[in-house]
DNA sequence: AACGCATATTTGAGT
DNA sequence: AATATGCGTT
């Protein structure tokens, strides 16, 4: 066992051995990062190191499963069970439900989600009367976030000067206020959000030592992934465990920082050196993952950016091809281009389909390239989006057990008080609402008091009202006798929902009855498993691991030779043999909003760097001129990052110029794309989401006025309006919403904005 | 209370 | 384009 250190190479070796302080391992992409920490923790259980006295944190659920499968290899399976191994999240979670009690939480909390949290953020604003226009609740939820990351309690956000001033600037004084019932209504329903579960950590350990000194002891060594995506709110969970023994290693690469938007901060990884002096900094700086053209091409387009530790990746690896960029006419297009490569690459060259990936910057993205994969019977997965428990028809049956587990939870109770409709409608609702908050109770509760007060609410309903109450209880006796997966079982049959499917044959409901029969076997899964480990309030556990459960954690059988598409945030850590990043364009990639401030400008960068740096040996880069952006078509200038790579890497379409300052709108005509660029496409099974399969051919047919896609229209184009007739382009104005002005032969020039207009562009005369 | 139509908003990444 | 919200009708 102790020649595990013979699979290393030098430095990997030297950051494993080194276990008696702190040290920060500062591991470029592709260097070998996850094999020295799962390697470090094997060596510690092979020196009979306790695995329970073990934390790592990791950033998902799915790195953490993974890398205790690759210590088991290592070290034995019986070594790894009592790892406290995995997400910040979750593992904190499981010490607040030990110590619930201290902070004033039933064991029994319930997490709210994203959506819970937005909705009871909703429903405060109103109860103050406030405009939801002005006090929209994504900003005041991200405002919360951004607080509680730093530690900040409604009282702390009060007295913080310039927070309050900010959100006077910005018109909402009362902000403050809405967090502070917010928090307290949060903490009356024994619910958390995400933050909380961060924020209570801290302030568990801030407010009783007794506690934080337990905790001190039972982790001797800490380890933590991704480091350089911690936020302030885990920084000082790190920092107070590992004060007194520093037995303390993290494991990260300031290169790719990419999460400060949910407030992780570089400087927590630029600053180790100075948290924990003394520490020991190893750098993994051979890439064995890439070709040395693609790891040269990241180094060059990463040296843009300033304040980073300096680096010095290479790779030994074979030259390979340079870095191919791609040029399209529209979105529809870029999508036809990647699909035909793939399966031309596929079918002349045998590659194997899990060899490709499809990386963009916006989940949107990707339904073209679902399309044209479809069309060409080329299997793909999918990753983002909707995830299997967020899914309404999940999220509804989740949230009668969420009830039935803790009847304070009135996001829960509102989810599914009406559903399925049993005429409890919103006006009812309010009036419970009210009541609940008049007597400081939950909304279940709530309902229980009704008949002592007269609340205009009429005798029927409030049958209906305690027929709900009595359902509810009923499930939460029936969780003492049977198990869970039984209660759910009941819980589908009594609650209504699965009625509600049997009366509708559709698809749709089909595949919602599906998910509801999977997730009654994930509930079984789960329960099994819990059981082997001598676990009881599984039910409870269960709620817990799926509200902190996301789509990439969940591995599907039969889906290993497919191509992937995701997002490139969620492609961190894994890595491709041939990558297609796309829709490498201005404001999209880097995004429109960080482009007034340099530092998310660096971050973008950043991001772009852990793009190109996934792929093994072919990088294609590729982009539009024209697409579709909230319905209606807009013209794209491809990406500065293209230019940030040294041009001896890049292998760059003839019909771009980077040098000058992208595409012209207005000079240089949009040219159409010819059937036989495109693939085979089977001939009318085109939505009209593809306009430009009708543009040519049609245009002169006089008889049906079909408009063409604003994107085509072109200057000194000859083009029809239905009502002012025929014209010429003059001018096309791109700031904003994209207008064109017209001077039309009968009655002179116009202006129109292009996605109101319906213009037939009349063919060359 | 439920439904249908009109209008507003979204698209920034995810624990 | 797709979804969410709002308003009016039944």
């Amino acid at each position: 066992m102790g020649n595990i250190l013979e699979d290393l190479n030098e430095a990997q070796r030297a950051a494993v051995e080194f276990i008696e302080g702190p040290s920060l391992v500062l591991a470029g992409a592709g260097s070998g990062k996850t094999r020295v920490l799962t390697y470090k923790i094997a060596y510690l259980l092979n020196n009979k190191v306790d695995p329970a006295t073990i934390l790592a944190l990791t950033f998902t659920n799915k790195a953490a499963r993974e890398m205790k499968e690759r210590i088991a290899q290592l070290a034995g399976k019986k070594e790894t069970k009592n790892l406290w191994m995995g997400t910040f999240h979750s593992l904190f979670a499981r010490i607040l439900r030990i110590e619930a009690k201290t902070i004033g939480f039933p064991q029994s909390f319930t997490i709210y989600d994203t959506g819970d949290a937005k909705s009871l953020i909703k429903t405060i604003v109103k109860e103050l009367k406030l405009d939801d226009k002005i006090y929209k609740a994504s900003h005041i939820q991200s405002r919360i976030s951004l607080a509680k990351n730093n530690l900040l309690t409604p009282e702390g956000y009060a007295n913080n000067v310039k927070i309050v001033q900010a959100d006077v600037m910005n018109r909402m004084p009362r902000v403050q206020d809405i967090y502070a019932i917010y928090f307290n209504r949060c903490k009356k329903a024994g619910a958390m959000d995400f933050d909380d579960l961060l924020l209570y950590t801290n302030l568990l350990f801030r407010d009783h030592p007794e506690i934080l000194a337990k905790y001190r002891n039972v982790f001797q060594y800490i380890l933590v992934d991704e480091y350089q995506d911690t936020n302030m709110a885990q920084y000082l969970i790190i920092k107070k465990l590992a004060e007194v023994h520093q037995r303390i290693c993290v494991v990260g690469d300031d290169a790719q920082s990419i999460y400060s938007f949910r407030g992780a901060r570089v400087d927590n990884i630029l600053q180790y050196p100075n948290d924990f002096a003394g520490c020991k900094i190893f750098k993994l700086d051979q890439n064995y993952r890439s070709t040395q053209n693609i790891v040269k091409a990241a180094n060059s387009l990463i040296a843009k950016n300033s304040n980073q530790f300096e680096k010095n990746n290479f790779s030994s690896n074979p030259a390979g091809s340079k870095i191919t960029v791609l040029s399209a006419y529209s979105d529809i297009e870029e999508a036809y281009i990647v699909t035909n490569t793939i399966f031309e690459m596929h079918m002349r060259d045998h590659c194997e389909l899990r060899d490709f990936a499809i990386l963009y910057r916006t989940n949107a993205q990707s339904r073209h390239f679902e399309e044209a994969l479809r069309k060409r019977n080329l299997e793909y997965k999918i990753y983002g989006g909707l995830s299997f428990y967020q899914r309404k028809e999940i999220k509804d049956l989740l949230a009668y057990m969420r009830l039935a587990v803790n009847q304070n939870d009135d996001e829960a109770l509102k989810r599914v008080i009406n559903y399925p409709p049993r005429g409890i409608g919103d006006t009812t609702l309010s009036k419970l609402d009210a009541l609940a908050q008049d007597e400081n109770v939950g909304i279940f509760h709530a309902i229980g008091m009704i008949r002592n007060y007269n609340l205009g609410i009429n005798n029927s309903t409030i049958a209906r009202l305690e027929a709900f109450a009595h359902m509810i209880d009923h499930f939460r006796e029936s969780m003492h006798t049977l198990d869970a997966a039984e209660v759910v079982q009941k819980v589908l049959q009594e609650s209504g929902i699965l009625a509600e499917f049997s009366n509708d044959k559709s698809p749709e409901s089909l595949s919602r009855k599906e998910n509801l029969e999977e997730l009654i076997n994930a509930v079984n899964e789960f329960c099994a498993q819990k059981k082997e480990e001598g676990n009881e309030n599984s039910l409870i556990d269960f709620l817990q691991e799926v509200s902190l459960l996301t789509d990439q954690d969940k591995e599907e059988e039969g889906e290993f030779n497919k191509i992937t598409l995701m997002t490139i945030h969620s492609s961190k850590g894994l890595e491709f043999k041939h990558v297609f990043v796309v829709g490498m364009e201005e404001e999209l990639f880097p995004s429109a909003r960080t482009l007034d401030s340099p530092a998310g400008l660096e971050e973008e960068r950043r991001l772009f760097y852990v793009a190109v740096t996934r792929a093994r040996e072919i990088c294609f880069l590729t982009f539009a001129k024209s697409r579709g952006k909230f319905g209606q078509y807009a013209y794209c200038t491809p990406s500065r990052f293209i230019r940030d790579i040294d041009a001896v890497f890049l292998d760059l379409p003839v019909d771009i110029s980077l040098n000058t300052k992208g595409l012209s709108n207005t000079t240089e005509p949009i040219k159409r794309i010819q059937r036989n660029d495109r693939p085979v496409v089977a001939t009318g099974g085109l939505s009209k989401r593809t306009p430009l399969s009708h543009a040519k051919g049609k245009n002169d047919e006089k008889t049906n006025f079909s408009p063409d896609i604003p994107a085509l229209i072109q200057v000194n184009q000859r083009v029809e309006h239905a009502t002012f007739g025929f014209g010429t382009v003059v001018r096309i104005e791109t700031n904003g919403d994209i207008k064109a002005v017209i001077e039309f032969d009968k009655t002179g020039q116009k202006t129109l904005l292009l996605k109101f207009a319906r213009l037939r562009i009349l063919k060359d005369e």
